[in-house]
DNA sequence: AAAAAAC
């Protein structure tokens, strides 16, 4: 029954973890996932990422060891492609003169290229001459010497950032929450000016590989798309078979085996905040619509993410990137791809029935829909449009839509290749494609109907992969689909810029219940995550037998229900919202100050975007995870690796750290 | 093992 409104307790308590000690890494000074003997995730024999002493035995060639790298983390799709490439000495050349057939995007232009023509030649980057990596995958080798050289543990690998990011969380400053807001770039529009001082300014270039095309504003080089190499230029389907056969036997042995599976990380350019706040939409390239638009959406000046991706993407670059949940990557890829569209439309918009242009996919459909949200009020800024193609709703009206005629189409994988396979939905005319949360759509069940959506698009079309846990999970995509990838990140997303609190409480499985209802008695908003949609359901009655209005959203509810009850959180019609993993990635609700997981995740990722659904955009928000004391240790094991220190609380009911969570967080809200 | 994604 109604209780709590305790006001907050002591503060400092949040940040001293009470229960157990440090975690390994943090004595280790090495981050979780990396592969070696002490990482958790790859001690046993059985795990994929485990890497016995013969495996580092003899060195076959240059890119042996990414190779190796990609047997295990790619499932063989990548090694295959190398081999092709490095069999044939050269890299593929895509000769514009050549090519019997051009490219369907520029259609309506004649002989020219019509899509960002302007820069003229796209560079050529020749992999056979050194850069036989890519940028995609240019860690160096993961023995175990490689972690304790002095290099950045992170894999940079480069010694000129050791001034910044050493991602040694020992020695890193801690902040105080009354800070926060201030030392981050990306937590405030105002954009601070001090923000990262100390550091080096170092915008967009490869150090240490020269061979790494730079973006300094001065040698930039736009690409059209016909200068991108054909799909058939690279290693054949054929030649690359076995793939699905690679993923179905890895990820099922995984799941026999409930193995969290890291992945190495990405190798990314890391944009620091500091070195790229100058920049306004408009000098990133965006236009004048565009950016008044963006106003419009409370984005005044680029969050880093969208400092570092919305040129390249102008450009005409394949992008991988990672950002932290609630970092803006919506606008990161949405704004420049609507531009782009824009620039390749020129003076034939609105054509009937004209086909899609461009492809956004995501794994929801209230992703889907949030996604378009944004897109569609940038689109119409500048008379593009765009529609919704999802399934659980009747088809007729996205197919009216189509008829029409649209410019971007905004959807998941069934209804899209649904509607293409009735003839509905013409996507060979699609010049570019965005993967929202593509690490999960590399996923089993994802991945299939990504590749056969992604063979209907223009052989040459930019693809654009965005997530907060992007990995070399994407590698089977990334290898068939992209050219020369620019990757990036943002440099200094770490717990300690984070917004996010983090409490772990060990409870009795009998008092599982009541701690649940008495944390979710409170003002603020509320999300609560289950493992199964039947506990969803159950909880939801649950809380409404003790006077908590509460609604449900998983995949059990038809479409209506599903958007309806996540409206009524975001309206503010109830304040609990218990969820599956439906909503665990991407959705933003913007005051959500408290995420319950009545069930803790099964993997680090999940873990990480289900936390992201609080502490959005700089805001303050704590996450809580129940679980019992046999879980401790699985428990500890995951927080390392989604890079999270948590203080673990035993928990009785009635105790006052639940007060304190529940309390504070109301105190929070007045605030 | 569960969840998501088409009808």
């Amino acid at each position: 029954m109604p209780k709590n409104k305790k006001p907050a307790g002591g503060r400092a308590q949040n940040f001293e973890p009470r229960y157990g000690k440090k975690t390994s890494y943090q004595d280790a000074k090495r981050r979780p996932g990396q592969a070696s003997a002490g990482t958790a995730g790859s001690k046993s024999p059985k795990h994929r990422g485990f890497r016995a002493a013969e495996d580092s035995a003899p060195a076959k060639g240059r890119w042996t060891e990414q190779d190796r790298a990609g047997r295990a983390e790619a499932r063989g799709i990548r090694s295959h492609a190398r081999g092709d490439r490095a069999a044939g000495g050269e890299r593929p050349r895509f000769d514009r003169a050549g090519g019997a057939e051009r490219p369907r995007f520029d259609r309506a232009g004649g002989e020219r290229p019509r899509f960002d023509r302007a820069g003229g030649e796209r560079p050529r980057f020749d992999r056979a001459r050194g850069n036989d990596r890519g940028d995609f995958d240019r860690r160096g080798p993961r023995g175990a010497d490689s972690r304790r050289d002095g290099q950045d543990v992170r894999g940079y690998g480069r010694p000129e950032r050791d001034d910044r990011a050493r991602f040694d969380r020992t020695e890193r400053p801690r902040f105080d929450r009354a800070d926060r807001g201030n030392d981050r770039g990306d937590s405030d529009r105002r954009a601070p000016r001090d923000a990262g001082n100390g550091r080096d300014a170092r915008e967009f270039r490869g150090t240490g590989r020269t061979e790494r095309p730079r973006f300094d504003r001065a040698d930039r080089t736009a690409r059209s798309f016909d200068d991108r190499p054909r799909r058939d230029d690279r290693p054949r389907r054929d030649e690359r078979a076995n793939r699905s056969d690679w993923n179905a036997a890895e990820k099922s042995k995984a799941h026999q085996e409930h193995v969290d599976v890291v992945h190495e990380r990405l190798q990314a350019e890391a944009v620091d905040a500091a070195s790229v706040e100058q920049a306004s939409f408009a000098d990133l390239g965006l236009g004048q619509n565009i950016v008044r638009t963006l106003e419009g959406l409370g984005a005044t000046s680029p969050f880093p993410i969208q400092a570092a991706t919305v040129r390249p993407i102008l450009e005409g670059r394949d992008v991988l990137a990672r950002g932290r949940t609630g970092s803006g990557k919506t606008i990161a890829f949405g704004a420049p791809l609507v531009e782009r569209v824009l620039r390749g439309q020129a003076g034939k918009r609105r054509a009937w029935g004209r086909s899609p242009q461009a492809l956004i996919l995501a794994p929801t459909r209230e992703l889907a829909l949030q996604i378009d949200r944004t897109v569609q009020e940038l689109a119409q800024s500048v008379g593009l449009f765009t529609t919704q193609v999802y399934g659980g709703v009747p088809q007729g009206r996205q197919v009216g839509a189509l008829k029409k005629g649209v410019d971007i189409v905004i959807g998941t994988p069934g209804r899209i290749e649904d509607l293409e396979k009735q003839g509905k939905l013409d996507l060979s005319e699609v010049g570019i494609v965005v993967l929202d949360e593509a690490d999960h759509m590399s996923e089993l069940g994802f991945l299939e109907p990504m590749q056969r959506i992604l063979r209907l698009v223009q052989d040459d079309a930019q693809k654009l992969l965005f997530s907060a846990t992007l990995d070399r999970e994407v590698a089977a995509l990334v290898d068939e689909f992209l050219v020369d990838p620019a990757v990036y990140e943002v440099a200094g997303e770490t717990q300690e810029t984070s917004t996010i609190d983090h409490r772990v409480l060990v409870i009795d499985h009998r008092d599982k219940a009541e701690i649940l209802t008495s944390l979710v008695d409170r003002d603020g908003k509320t999300l609560v995550f289950t493992r199964t949609r039947a506990y969803s359901e159950m909880l939801v009655e649950q809380f409404e037998d003790a006077g908590i209005a509460a609604v449900a959203l998983h995949g059990d509810l038809n479409q209506a229900k599903r958007t309806r009850n996540l409206q009524r959180l975001t309206d503010g019609k109830v304040n609990v919202l218990v969820a599956t993993d439906v909503a665990a990635r991407g959705i933003h609700v913007d005051d959500i100050d408290l995420v319950v997981q009545a069930d803790a995740p099964d993997e680090y990722k999940t873990y990480t975007h289900r936390s992201g659904r609080t502490g959005r955009a700089g805001r303050a928000g704590t996450v809580v995870t129940l679980i019992t004391r046999q879980r401790r240790r699985r428990m500890t094991e995951m927080l390392e690796r989604a890079e999270i220190d948590a203080p673990f609380d035993e928990a009785r009911i009635g105790d006052d750290v639940l007060e304190e969570i529940t309390g504070r967080q109301a105190a929070n809200v007045d605030a």
